[in-house]
DNA sequence: AATTCGGGGAC
DNA sequence: GTCCCAGAATT
């Protein structure tokens, strides 16, 4: 692969970086530091392959809330193969992404039944279990098997376009060039890889990164060129989409209905309140009655506010209004959900629910977990 | 190559 | 407010 070779520079350009210096630099840098993730000393693989899926797109800090209770959940693969998605989507509340958690589950029961609940080495296996894409199949190839395998996160993609000065590399492009650097030794490539990720984490940031403390800094390109700030190049997104959102908290008997998305799609296999989208012209209270009749069938009195919460994702924004109310008419049916239930407050912790309905469940708690009196 | 998919922390 | 995070899957 030829990326993998830096081009010769023209006459009176700083000399590339030599990956065997660079490699030697990075392990010097990296055996002085603290080592502070999470999972640093695990052996596991398993153990290794759920701290890689939580850290996909996912910091560090917010990981380290999860890893620990998630092991002792689900402390090997077959425990995780033979749980509920329902009790892993609790597990992961709070994280993001779960469709990592749902993958996550369905890769365990194909380790189990396809690899004797061992993890497989080979990366072109690990490639193919769902949720595991070329990065943490690098990683676990190298961490756990110690294998010379190239692990690009969006850190390293950052310091090695900065210490080849890439304008627009492809991922080849740059899985080319961290294997060169693995390569010069292949003993140490989990230190490397980490080394890189370590590096762009704390030294090469993406704004005023400390190029006067990098170990790397000696055979830098963009820094000598002085194009560190243009690497790797920004894409301005344009303004966010505001939705605004309708949502029922249904009484009966002293418990609410909640119902369950579909697995596939934004926030899949997460309970809710039921409701959707406030169309133009129409008011929030107008808006939970039709939703409600169009997805569970039924007709409902709307009662007083709970609360309004604003909630941001990351391809849009919403704001959320939330209204207690009571069955007119009608036994809800989900057609649009794919389960539905009835619980009292107190059970509501058992359920998975996104981050803007926790918001609506904890001032639920703060009014002491009953309905208005009028709706008993 | 462009989109979808969360949530939160840093700035 | 914007940006980005130890990315993957889909189109």
């Amino acid at each position: 692969m030829s990326d993998a070779v830096p081009r010769r520079p023209a006459r009176c350009e700083p000399e590339p970086p030599d990956a065997d210096g660079l490699a030697g630099a990075l392990l010097r840098w990296f055996d002085g530091r603290s080592r502070d993730v999470p999972w640093r000393g695990e052996s596991d693989p398993y153990r290794i392959w759920v701290a890689e899926v939580m850290a996909q797109q996912t910091r560090i800090d917010t990981v380290r809330d999860y890893y620990g209770p998630f092991l002792e959940r689900f402390p090997d693969v077959d425990s995780l193969a033979a749980a509920e998605l329902d009790d892993v989507l609790k597990a992961w509340e709070g994280l993001g992404y779960y469709a990592r958690a749902r993958r996550l589950r369905a890769a365990a029961r194909e380790i189990v039944s396809e690899y004797g609940s061992r993890l497989p080495e080979e990366p072109e296996r690990l490639r193919s279990l769902p949720g595991i894409g070329a990065y943490t199949a690098g990683a676990i190839a190298s961490l756990a098997f110690g294998l010379p395998e190239p692990a690009v996160d969006g850190n390293v993609r950052r310091v090695l376009s900065r210490l080849f000065d890439l304008a627009a590399p492809t991922p080849a492009a740059l899985e080319g060039r961290a294997r060169a650097i693995l390569d010069i030794r292949p003993d140490r490539a989990a230190d490397l890889n980490q080394a890189l990720m370590d590096l762009g984490s704390s030294v090469c940031t993406p704004t005023s990164p400390a190029c006067e403390s990098c170990p790397a800094a000696g055979t830098c390109v963009a820094l000598a060129r002085g194009t560190v700030s243009e690497r790797p190049p920004v894409r301005s997104r344009g303004p966010l989409p505001h939705r605004i959102v309708a949502t029922a908290v249904v009484w009966r008997d002293g418990r609410v209905l909640i119902t369950r998305r579909p697995a596939e799609g934004l926030l899949g296999g997460l309970w809710e309140f039921p409701g959707g989208k406030v169309e133009a012209g129409e008011a929030p209270p107008e808006a939970a009655r039709r939703e409600l009749a169009e997805e569970l069938g039924v007709e409902i009195e709307v009662g007083e506010p709970l609360g309004t919460v604003e909630h941001a994702y990351s391809h849009f924004r919403i704001t959320l209004h939330a209204y207690h109310a009571r069955l007119l008419a009608g036994e809800p049916r989900p057609t649009a959900a794919d389960a539905l239930a009835w619980v009292r407050p107190r059970e509501l912790a058992d359920y998975a629910f996104p981050a803007a309905n926790l918001r609506l469940i904890e001032r639920l708690r703060d009014g002491a977990c009953t309905p208005p009196s009028s709706f008993g």
